[in-house]
DNA sequence: AGGGTGACGATCA
DNA sequence: ATGATCGCCACCC
């Protein structure tokens, strides 16, 4: 039962990173980095990218690369692309308008 | 304890 | 635009 709910800092973050991919509106997407940013990590792609890919229930076709580029591969990629078009987003080339649907992270509380 | 590994990102050739 | 490199963070042997 590996009911980890928040002890170790690393939870913590998780949680955090949890809540702020849950956060991403309907049509809108954001960034692997933006969301790292946002829970205070100086460059946490790579955590909020594996967060995603060991967690279920959340928003994940809205999280992309940098640039709103879709970093998945094969048909992964696919489905990302079609889950993304059917909530209205659009593409520019093979990456997300983000001129027009990258979401805004309210700023990190000026604690 | 140490080293390898990502659904990453910024930078440089 | 493409490929290599380095930095980051937590997880898995």
């Amino acid at each position: 039962m590996t009911a980890r709910v928040g002890k170790s800092a690393a939870d913590r973050t998780r949680q955090k990173i949890l809540a702020l991919i849950r956060s991403v509106p309907h049509g809108k997407v954001a960034t692997y980095g933006s969301i790292a940013r946002a829970a205070g990590l100086r460059s946490g792609a790579r955590l909020v990218a594996r967060t995603l890919h060991t967690s279920i229930g959340l928003p994940w076709h809205r999280i992309l690369g940098a640039g709103g580029e879709i970093k998945l591969r094969g048909d992964h990629s696919i489905e990302q692309r079609l889950r993304l078009e059917s909530e209205r987003v659009t593409f520019r080339g093979r990456r997300v308008d983000m001129k027009r649907h990258e979401h805004k992270f309210a700023k990190r509380s000026p604690r």
